[in-house]
DNA sequence: AATGAATGAGAATTCATTCAT
DNA sequence: AATGAATGAATTCTCATTCAT
């Protein structure tokens, strides 16, 4: 929640907490309605405040999401560095997907609205661009993990590894509505693609 | 093409070709802006067509999008018949995957707007609604495809490979885009998830 | 069903036949939605003809109200003369009144969309006009029988009485939908009013 | 003016009579060109606003005629309980059609657009409905009245002589532009009509 | 003549944003 | 700061009327 998409930074905690309910009220609604079909007196009321309060704090619509995408960036980042220890370089590739894998599909499950902007389905091509960088950012982070298991790896190869499977992940969040596919079939198939595919490529081989 | 989405059948030649037209024009404007930001006005224009004489035909903007959605299943249909050859069933999964895949990215190539839709980035929820029917379809044909090779294959499991496959096939089309992705890599790492992710399951034995 | 109203006189029986066709199809709209809810098309298609061969016979959809609306003082014109017998002077009140009323009503009953037009109500400020004529033409008639028994009377005082006369008739033909009053029973205190508000007015007294 | 027919209940003064101005815009523009050729944009024109403020308020155009009507049922209501004074009762019927008739009409006088309203011309039939619902109102308490005189009335006969006898004031009214009658004529007349009608019905006997 | 496609001005309504209180 | 009223460009859609076949 860096200042850069707010109009002012607020010095009480009354405007924090005010952010915080205008974002919260944004994030429901674009997971309900998406992005197009949501409007700014719809998240003021259900943020239970004045239209005028909102652009108070954010310039126009499209900061209300660019400050919800930088929540949710700071969000993975905490993500990222709790999974993040020392031991992942030497995990075998089933149990680091496990490691990574879970907690981001749980932090879906609690933030609505959170998989319309990182899928990035429902939403305008604006909005989709920022949402590049939230997935950019997180590939690169997928990018750093695998070479430092392999540090002899091609950086060119690891973003790209990295970004292929960052899009899978994102394709079966998209999928997460499907009848086809329970939740739990959902996660496991998740992890055999991810696994037969990276297996070659970054797993680590007996004796390295 | 068919009558469902139009408010009129067309009597007259004239008629007929204006659709194309304002279809075409759909389709390219949603490819440049997404669903939301295309306006019936943008539409007519790119068609050169009077505002009214799309209304003539399509009862409201969505029934545009249904057209176009009747259209590309249509050709997607010819696509499946025209791949669909007798030794398919005994064809080994890389050949069987070139012969499903290539033909499918060039069809998104040629078809400005398909990807959109196909892949439903930029698409409203109702949209995207009409979009799952489409892809439905396509997971249900692909389910056909792995049963004629394997018989004893559980028709269940069946479509859920299939709706896992086509997801990933959108997915990549979503990284079409993207400056890590050079076309042909995508296309071979398409190819190497989904074999190595289908192998075990739809794949051949030796011997039978 | 002078030819004032229409663009060209037809010729041929299809070319009336046509123009009756679309005149009942007007008179059942307009009796259905109102005349500013009555679209051109909607009367085509009720004629089953093409809108294109409406305006061939009506320059613009006033005329086809216009059309109608003559259409409407003819057959009046026509009850009138039926009604005018020479006994109609020495008449006593009552039976006078229904030799008019009893008509008139049965009429209104037969035809669709008369209702709208006669009384007025759901036409536009400019059929209200041509309406008027309609009216006026009406209530001269009824000034004629009354002069014709009481040639006493000031003809200013005639028109007065049969304007009001008209315009209570006009009242409950409006309130012939309401459930508070059936129909036969309308007709009764139609006549009631009537009666005595006329009786001293235009009643023909003993001995006269 | 109560909310029922309001978008939103304004909170500041400006927004109170912003509605008031836009209510007394409508009833000029309905009475001049009827409710059909009534626009939003020409009642936001004619109350100084811009369209966006009639539509703060306002869910659509029939909500603008909704309040319309509840303000001249509110308005109806204070006109009745200033007529119903104790002597109602035994008042000669004379007497009693002047204390009702000539405070209506000159109600009607001073409200532009009542007339359109109440009388229901150039109504559209969704309008046509409403307007019935304030007749009937005004009708229910001219049966009061009558029942209050003569406790031993069928109280469904009382209802139907006070809707035709409404129903005859209505009629009266639309002739108000008539030049065959002037107004005073006009309202001498209505008396008339009236009491010749209702004195065998609801006059008060000698002795009683 | 008949058909139905083409036209475009105009209507209702929305909504991001600004302004007054 | 907070509230909510004001604004008006933009959008979807209609429909009387004209034109091409």
């Amino acid at each position: 929640m860096s200042s850069s998409s707010l109009r002012r930074v607020p010095q009480q905690g009354r405007g924090t907490r005010r952010i915080a309910q205008i974002l919260d009220a944004a994030a429901e609604i674009i997971g309900e309605v998406g992005y197009d079909a949501t409007t700014t007196s719809l998240i003021a009321a259900r943020a239970h405040t004045a239209i005028g309060s909102l652009y108070q704090f954010f310039p126009n619509k499209e900061a209300i999401v660019q400050g919800l995408l930088e929540r949710y960036r700071a969000d993975l980042r905490d993500l990222h560095s709790k999974v993040l220890t020392p031991d992942l370089l030497t995990l075998p590739l089933p149990t680091l997907l496990d490691r990574i894998i879970d907690p981001l599909m749980d932090f879906e499950m609690g933030q609505r609205g959170f998989k319309a902007l990182f899928v990035g389905v429902h939403a305008s091509p604006e909005i989709a661009q920022a949402t590049r960088a939230m997935t950019d950012e997180v590939a690169r982070r997928f990018a750093g993990i695998f070479t430092e298991r392999l540090p002899a790896l091609d950086p060119t190869l690891a973003l790209r590894y990295s970004t292929i499977t960052l899009s899978i992940v994102k394709a079966f969040l998209g999928l997460a509505a499907s009848p086809v596919l329970p939740r739990e079939v959902l996660v496991t198939e998740l992890k055999t693609v991810l696994l037969r595919y990276l297996e070659p490529l970054v797993g680590l081989r007996a004796g390295e």
